[in-house]
DNA sequence: TCAAATATGTTTTGACTCGATACTATTAGA
DNA sequence: TCTAATAGTATCGAGTCAAAACATATTTGA
């Protein structure tokens, strides 16, 4: 009763918030752009947008819009134009902003924590919860993000990975991103 | 690597989040709010007070105060002065916010998200993520909030239950509850 | 073809969160 | 006793957030 799985989930969120909060001191920054930041680290070409961070963060767009517009005040992101559509800008993590990514993102003391599991338990948990996250955002109507590699859209051909949605040719390093356009 | 355990857990609480949004705009309730009013719904009387919920959400007390203080306007809790120390004044959560909770915590969609899992598998589930929060919440060096039947100075005497803290005795609905001062 | 609808993104406004700080009241302790 | 510690409140400024209005760019479809 009192271990209620989504109880779990609101502590420990509310701590990792707390660790974050702490982290971004040195750079003034919120734990929301953090997440953003983190977001935009882990995505594709595909999403790395406004309107895809809007998603993925369960925000609105103009929330979102002045997040980022921080990011990009710091440097730790640049926003460049689409060269076919003119509406879009895709926004690239910097140098600098991988660089405190690297240093704070996992937040050091949960990464130790998490080492009081062992490799088949933290498994376990990742493939339930996974499994859960799924669930919910199919029920709540929101958008999957899942890794492209694992994506319906994504094919192996004789010359190489294609996206079947965007008909454009993938890397290896491309496949194992994030994708909004994930689809089971 | 895309599913960081701790990256699962932010989009969970993310989804949980905006859904206790939606269902707190009855009220005008903010999810903050609601936190606060369930965590207040699952303590026992060591740990309803302003302190006691500001160590559990990880803010700070003038944060904390404020957030009450709507809660308190909007009748979901009352406050009552400690008889013996005059500087501690207890929450309790009234008629009004027990029937709010019930409809709406754990929020509906992620209830039925869980139903995916065997149940085998949520608990398997659970005591994992209560593993990695224990030690998290030793890690950061706070307090641990446990349930009080597990803690350590609860003891069974022929009398009944007793807290060797306080050295009051429990009744069988007290040692459910969650207390500040659990210990392991 | 070209106007209407749609899509991406920004700006503004007002309510609220949050940490920091200063404050009051009460209790503990040397 | 009288100083330090504890519980809680009040205020401030920076930032989050949704909602709405707005500016562009693209797509649709008559």
């Amino acid at each position: 009763m009192n271990d209620e799985l989504f109880n779990l989930i609101e502590r420990l969120a509310n701590l990792l918030r707390q660790e974050t909060r702490l982290e971004g001191q040195s750079l003034g920054l919120q734990p929301i752009q953090q997440e953003a930041l983190y977001y935009l680290s882990t995505c594709n070409r595909y999403s790395d947008t406004t309107l895809a961070v809007t998603e993925f963060l369960g925000l609105t767009k103009g929330t979102v819009s002045q997040s980022l517009k921080i990011l990009e005040s710091k440097a730790l992101i640049s926003k460049v134009k689409d060269k076919k559509d003119k509406r879009i800008t895709h926004l690239n993590v910097t140098e600098a902003g991988r660089e405190f990514l690297k240093k704070t993102c996992p937040p050091q003391k949960f990464t130790d924590a998490i080492t009081s599991l062992s490799i088949d338990e933290e498994f376990e948990t990742k493939t339930l919860l996974k499994k859960v996250l799924s669930n919910y955002q199919q029920a709540t109507g929101r958008t999957a993000f899942g890794v492209c590699q694992h994506c319906k859209f994504n094919r192996k051909t004789s010359d190489g990975i294609l996206c079947d949605l965007t008909k454009e040719a993938l890397s290896s390093d491309d496949i194992m991103l994030i994708c909004r356009e994930y689809v089971v």
